[in-house]
DNA sequence: AATTCTAAAACAAACGATAGTCTGCACGGC
DNA sequence: GCCGTGCAGACTATCGTTTGTTTTAGAATT
C-alpha cells in the first residue's frame, strides 16, 4: 500500500484527555491528574507509567486554553508599546520577555502609536484575552485598569499603577557632575518636548544638580525641543538657531541621544569641532551611541533592566505580594566617551 | 453611609453571560445570540435593547479564552524571534503586528537566542498557547508544524514552509552597479558568517552580478566575517587584516552595515578617509546608518514590508486560500549616501 | 373547539481540563 | 459471614461560550 506518509501536515486534530482515555480505557480525570502529578492521590506505577508512554506517543498536549477556562488562570501578561520597531521600546520589551520567560509567563503585545484611544481599546482587549497583568512601556493612560499594572518610564502617576522611572536625579548628577569636572562653566542645555514623560522631571534634576554644583543656568542658553521626531533632525534647528543668536558654550547636555546626532551635525555644519570646541553630552546610551563619529557620551537607562523589574513587580502583585511601592526607581550610569572633553580654554 | 467608590480596585470577578442572564431573567445562549446579531434567530428589538444596554452597564466582556475553547478559533499567531532588543528583528515585528492587528490577529511572543532547543520547545509552547500560526523571523528550525508556518529570512527551505527572503539578486546589482558606476574596478568585498543565513546566497548573487558587469572579483579581496557579533567590531579586524596585506581597493562592500561601520573605523585607524580613499557599502540599511559621519551608502532590506507579508501570508494559509507559492521575494532598495563617491585616481 | 403555526426563548451538549466526591472491590480482622 | 479499610479509579460539576434542538405559549386557521 502506499507509504506512510512521513511528514505529517498540519491538519489532524491533537490528542485530548479524552482521546487518550479512550485509547487507554481509563477516565480523562484520572489522565488528568497523573499528568499533572496531583498530590495525595492513589494511583499505581504501572498505570502512572502506561498513561505517561500513551501521552507520549500520541504527542499529547494540554490546551492551555481549556486548562486556563478552568484554573482561571492564563500565565499571561498584556504589554503595551507605542512602537515596535524602535530600539528604546524594544529594548526594554526584551528584559520584560526575559523575566516573564523564566517565570513561565507568555506575553502579548501591542502597539498604539501613541494614539490614546487605542491605548484604551488594546487594554482593554488584552485583558479580555485572560491577561493577569499589564506592563505599559512609556505610555500615557488615563484609569486605572481592572488587573495589576506597572508603567514603565510612565506620563504621569496613576492610583495604583506601579511606577518603574529612572532615577533623573543621580541621572543629571552624573551627567553635570561629569561635564563640571570636566572643566565646563557654560553649558547649553535642550529641555524635552512637553509632551514627552521624562521631560519635566529631567528639566527639574538638572536645576537641581546644577544648584548643588554652585553652577548658574544661563537662560538664554536653554533651548526647547518641540517637534514630535525620532529620528536626528530633532535637534539640528533648535542648536542651528541658539547658534545664531551667537552666545557661547562649552557644552551642551542634550535632551536625548537621537537630539544629539542632530545637534552634533548642527555644530559641524557651523564649523564646530565635537569635542574640541564644543563638549555634547547625550541621554540614553541608544545603540548608534557608541557607533557614532564622535562617538557619544551619555547616561544610560538601565532599559533591560527596568523591563525586567517591570516584570518582577507585576507578577509579584499578581501574587499579591507586596513587596514593591508604587514608585521603584532604577539607577542610571555614565558611558563617557569620545564627545566630551575639558573645554580647549579655560572657563572664563 | 461611606461613599461609594468612585474608583474599583481590580478583585471583582467580570460579568459572564451568566451573570447577565440571572441579571436579566433570561437564558445565556438568548444573549449570546443577541450579542453577537446571529443571524435567523427571532428576537424582538425590546428584547435586544434590554440585553444590549445591561451588557454595556455591567460593562460585560466576553471570555475570548471560552469563546476561542467553544470555537477552535483563537485569532492568535505566535512569533519567534532570535533577539527582541536589537534593530534587525523588531522591525519585522513591527510590520508583522501591524498587519496582525489590522486583520483582528493578537500575537505572542518568544525570543530564543539562537538556542535550537527553545526553538522547538517555544514553538510547541506557542501552539499549545492555541497560536494558528507561526511566524519565524530569522530562525533556524529543522521540522515541519502542526500550524501554518512562515519564515523571515530563513536559513533554508523547509517543506511546507513559505519563505519570506529578499531578492538578493536584484539587492547584488543594486549595490554592485552603484560602485561600478562611480567607477570602481577594484573592490573588496566581505562574506558574512558561514552560520548567517543570508552569507551563502548573498554570495553567489554578487558574484553573479559581478560577472553580469563584467566585473572582475579578486580573490585576495575577499574577507570572511567568523566572529557571532552584533557590534561593529565584527568587522574591524577583518579589514585590519585585508590593510595590512598591502593589497590596495578603492571601495568595500560590506556584509552588513553593522560591520561596515566597524570597517570605516579599521579604515580609519589607518588613516584612510572614507569615502575619499575608499568608498564603503553597507547592507540592512540599520537605523543608526543614516546618523553615522559619513552616512552610510547601503541596501535597504524593507524589513516592514517583510514582517506585513509575512503576516498576510500565514493568515491567508490559516483561510486555506493558496494565494503565495512558497516562496516570496521582496525588492531592496538603494540608499546612496555619503560613505560612497568616484574613486579619487582612475581605475588603473 | 381543535388544530396548526410562529415567535420567543429555554434547553442541552459540546470545547478540554480539573477539583472534589463517590463507588466498587479486595482484603483483613473479628 | 459481617464490617471496616484502602486502593484504584470513575463520576460530576464547572470555567464561559456557542450552536442545534426543543419547549412554550399565544395567535391564527379551520
Amino acid at each position: 500500500m502506499a507509504r506512510k506518509k512521513q511528514q505529517k501536515l498540519h491538519g489532524e486534530k491533537p490528542a485530548s484527555l479524552k482521546t487518550l482515555a479512550d485509547h487507554l480505557g481509563l477516565s480523562p480525570a484520572t489522565i488528568s491528574v497523573v499528568l499533572n502529578d496531583v498530590p495525595g492521590r492513589s494511583i499505581p506505577q504501572a498505570t502512572r507509567d502506561r498513561i505517561k508512554a500513551a501521552a507520549q506517543q500520541l504527542n499529547y498536549q494540554p490546551s492551555l486554553l481549556a486548562r486556563s477556562l478552568r484554573n482561571r488562570r492564563t500565565h499571561t501578561i498584556g504589554i503595551l508599546v507605542p512602537e515596535l520597531g524602535e530600539g528604546y521600546h524594544t529594548q526594554v520589551l526584551s528584559g520584560v520577555g526575559d523575566q516573564l520567560v523564566q517565570e513561565g509567563y507568555f506575553y502579548f503585545t501591542a502597539h498604539h502609536r501613541h494614539k490614546p484611544e487605542l491605548v484604551e481599546q488594546y487594554a482593554r482587549l488584552l485583558v479580555g484575552r485572560g491577561a493577569e497583568g499589564l506592563i505599559l512601556v512609556d505610555t500615557a493612560f488615563q484609569h486605572n485598569f481592572p488587573v495589576p499594572a506597572v508603567a514603565v518610564a510612565a506620563h504621569r502617576h496613576i492610583e495604583g499603577v506601579t511606577n518603574v522611572i529612572l532615577d533623573q536625579t543621580k541621572a543629571a548628577e552624573l551627567a553635570l557632575g561629569h561635564l563640571y569636572q570636566l572643566g565646563h562653566r557654560s553649558i547649553a542645555f535642550m529641555r524635552g518636548q512637553p509632551f514627552s514623560s521624562d521631560s519635566e522631571d529631567r528639566w527639574r534634576s538638572i536645576e537641581a544638580a546644577a544648584k548643588k554644583l554652585g553652577l548658574k543656568i544661563d537662560r538664554s542658553l536653554v533651548i526647547q525641543l518641540d517637534r514630535d521626531l525620532t529620528s536626528p533632525e530633532l535637534g539640528y534647528p533648535v542648536v542651528e538657531q541658539l547658534l545664531a543668536s551667537g552666545k557661547r558654550f562649552s557644552a551642551l547636555f542634550s535632551f536625548n541621544d537621537v537630539a544629539a546626532i542632530g545637534a552634533i551635525r548642527a555644530l559641524r555644519d557651523a564649523k564646530l569641532r565635537v569635542p574640541e570646541d564644543v563638549s555634547v553630552m547625550g541621554f540614553d546610551d541608544i545603540r548608534a551611541a557608541a557607533f557614532i563619529t564622535p562617538s557619544l557620551t551619555t547616561i544610560r537607562q538601565p532599559l533591560e533592566d527596568m523591563g525586567r523589574m517591570a516584570a518582577r513587580i507585576v507578577l509579584s502583585r499578581i501574587r499579591n505580594q507586596q513587596e514593591y511601592g508604587d514608585q521603584v526607581a532604577v539607577e542610571p550610569a555614565l558611558m563617557a566617551r569620545e564627545s566630551t572633553r575639558e573645554p580647549s580654554c579655560p572657563p572664563a
